[in-house]
DNA sequence: ATATGTTTAGTCAAAGTTAGTCAAAGAAAG
DNA sequence: CTTTCTTTGACTAACTTTGACTAAACATAT
């Protein structure tokens, strides 16, 4: 059900960068209960994946999902670095190399090997200091090809 | 059995490439218990042989098993695997990686991620766990590039 | 202006649905 | 007889669905 609902918006999105929804609606379209859409956006539709999302209750009440494209891939790197911060799980971290890997920064290649980084059953097992480890591997990785000649 | 399911499954991979099953299905259809499932996977289905495993858990859940093409040089990469064992210092590290490299086995690019990812500093600060994080990391990103996946 | 009611969306935790792990028991091979 | 491979099932982990409760924005009456 979730991923169908995905399917659907994003299918929306890439025709529009932008698209309004009222929950209850979406939810009688699919038939099932309005918070699931908040844990389709909640899963599917984070910053870490290129997606901002607005949202207003009360009367005329809506939810706002944007696709978000930096012009500049430094800029984008900077915020993943930044939104990446001190410590970060893994789902979130496989997500901003899927983005990366989209928005066509990163090769395949490139991307299955900072997946690996990121892999939380090769660290330590301590939840908190892997976390912060793979922030820090990810960090790095990320500024490196900041820095160096383009890919190709 | 696992025989049966195994070749069962070869079977479908000799048309397809990729294959996607729900576990309790299948273990239905041979009436065994689900684990036995994974028993087939982890046993006739590894990334030696060939094969991606790729899957998730919960409503909607799946298994996903697609046939990938090795690399000419797959046999040296197993064999540095072997050298790396459970625990390898930084240095040893640098110099897998820039053997790979030297080899036209990984891009410029590619060296620098797994020369970040290998890099002491950003680990726990204890040498022997490093060590042996590091070993994970490189043998884990050495046996992701080994393999080529088909088209999507 | 303020209070009250209505209409939205958000949160959170419990229940439900898958797949993964591991070790003991059983079967087959050497 | 011993070793290795296979089968089984209890327990665990990950992901999804659901619904009761909460919070915010708007509408209306006072």
């Amino acid at each position: 059900m979730s991923d169908i609902i995905e399917a659907y918006l994003k299918k929306v999105l890439k025709q529009q960068e932008k698209v309004e929804i009222r929950r209850s609606e979406i939810a009688q379209l699919f038939d099932c209960v309005p918070s699931q859409i908040n844990y389709v956006i909640n899963t599917r539709f984070t910053i870490q994946q290129g997606y901002l999302v607005e949202s207003k209750r009360g009367g005329g009440g809506y939810i706002r999902i944007i696709k978000v494209r930096l012009l500049d891939e430094s800029d984008l790197m900077d915020t993943m670095i930044e939104i990446i911060g001190k410590s970060i799980s893994e789902r979130d971290a496989q997500s901003i190399v899927q983005t990366l890997y989209e928005d066509d920064i990163i090769s395949k290649r490139e991307a299955k090997l900072m997946l690996v980084a990121v892999d939380k059953t090769l660290y330590t097992g301590d939840r908190i200091i892997d976390n912060q480890i793979r922030a820090n591997l990810l960090k790095s990785m990320i500024a490196n090809l900041k820095y160096e000649e383009p890919r190709e």
